[in-house]
DNA sequence: AAGTTTGTGTAGCGGTTGCTACAATAACGT
DNA sequence: ACGTTATTGTAGCAACCGCTACACAAACTT
C-alpha cells in the first residue's frame, strides 16, 4: 500500500510544519489536522492515537533538524573556542529557533517524568553530543570530555535565549561581540 | 481585612506546594483548588483571574527557592571550580528538582513567545546571576563574565539533568566524581 | 434593627480535549 | 458484476478548561 505510506509522509511533513511553526502546546488533534489538510478522524486513521501521531512528527522534526545541522557543521575539525561562539551564532539564527522551542518543550515534559519525552530527549541529546564532538579538534583522549562541555553550553545557552538573556549567555561563553567569521 | 489577606497567604502557600509537586502542566483550576482545600469559585474570589493566580503562586515559589538557595550559598566567596561543582550537587539534590521542573516549564513557555513567562524567566534568571556573581572569589573586573559563565553552565546542567544526561554534564563540568566536601 | 459588605455553595456556560460509533463511498481483486 | 477492503464524513461522547450567574448566609456598620 504505497499509496497510504505516501499519504502518511505527506500529512507527517506538514505536521512537522505545525509543531516547528506553533509548538507542542498548539498541537491538539483538530489544529494538526487543519494544518495536515484533513481531519482529526483521518489523523487517527492513519495513526493509533496521538502518542503515535507526535512521536512520528518529532521523528519528522528531528531528521529536519539533523540535515540542518549538517548544512552547518564545519567541513574539518575546529578548536572548541572557535567551534562554540559558531554554533552560538547558529543557534540565534531565525531558522533554529522553532528548533530550539520544540527542544525546551521536549525538555520541560522530560523534567516532568514524561518517559516518552525523557527517551526522546536523551535520543536527541546524545545526537547533539556526538555531533558536536565529531567537530572538535583535539587529542582523542579529550575529545568525550570536550564534548561534554559543549553540549553543556550549548544547552546553557538555548535556555538564557529562552529567557532573553542571549547576551548574558555569549558573555558567559567569552565572546566578546556580533557574528563570528 | 487583615483576615482575607491571611486566607490569601495561606491558599498561596498551599497552591506552591503543589505546583512543586506536580508541576504548572497539572496546575488547571479544578486541582489548584483542591490543593488549597477551596472551590475554583473561591481562588476565582480571591484572584481575579487564572493568571493572577499563577503568577501570585510563582513569586511563593521563588520566594521559597531564593530561601532554599541561601541556606545552600557558600559562607564566603569561593573560586569558581570549587563553587561548579557544590552547585551541581545542589541541583541534583531532590530537594531541588521541584523547582526545576517548574523552572523549565517557565522556559519552554517563554520560548513559546508569552510576554509573562519570558519577564518572569528574565527576573528569576538574573536573580541566579546575581546570586552566582555573589559566591565567586575573583578580581572584581572579572565578576561579570565569570558569573555568567556560571550561570550558561548551571543553565546547561538544569537542562542535561532533564533528559537523563546528568553524567554527561557533571564530564563536561570536569567535575570527576561523586559529592564534592 | 436595617442595610451593606464579605464570603461561599450550586450549577452551568461555551469551548476544547482525545477519541469513537455509524454510515457511506471509493477502489480493488475475483 | 460482486464481495471485500480501503478510505472518508458526520456526529457525538465524556471529560476537562477558564469563568460566571445566582442565591444565600454570616458578619460588620450605622
Amino acid at each position: 500500500m504505497t499509496k497510504s505510506d505516501d499519504r502518511r509522509v505527506l500529512i507527517l511533513d506538514r505536521l512537522a510544519d505545525h509543531v516547528l511553526a506553533h509548538g507542542l502546546i498548539a498541537s491538539s488533534l483538530r489544529p494538526l489536522a487543519k494544518a495536515a489538510q484533513t481531519s482529526d478522524r483521518m489523523l487517527l486513521y492513519y495513526f493509533a492515537d496521538k502518542a503515535e501521531i507526535v512521536a512520528a512528527t518529532l521523528n519528522c522534526v528531528a531528521a529536519r533538524m539533523v540535515a540542518l545541522m549538517s548544512v552547518h557543521a564545519a567541513p574539518e575539525p575546529l578548536p572548541i573556542e572557535v567551534l562554540l561562539p559558531r554554533i552560538t551564532d547558529m543557534l540565534s539564527d531565525a531558522a533554529f529557533w522553532p528548533y530550539m522551542r520544540v527542544w525546551l518543550e521536549i525538555a520541560s515534559r522530560a523534567a516532568g517524568g514524561d518517559g516518552f519525552y525523557r527517551a526522546t530527549g536523551e535520543t536527541i541529546g546524545r545526537g547533539f553530543l556526538a555531533w558536536g564532538g565529531a567537530q572538535i579538534a583535539c587529542k582523542e583522549g579529550e575529545r568525550d570530555a570536550l564534548a561534554a562541555r559543549l553540549l553543556v553550553m550549548i544547552e546553557g545557552t538555548v535556555l538564557l535565549n529562552s529567557i532573553g538573556l542571549a547576551r548574558e549567555a555569549r558573555i558567559g561563553l567569552g565572546i566578546s561581540k556580533g557574528q563570528s567569521a
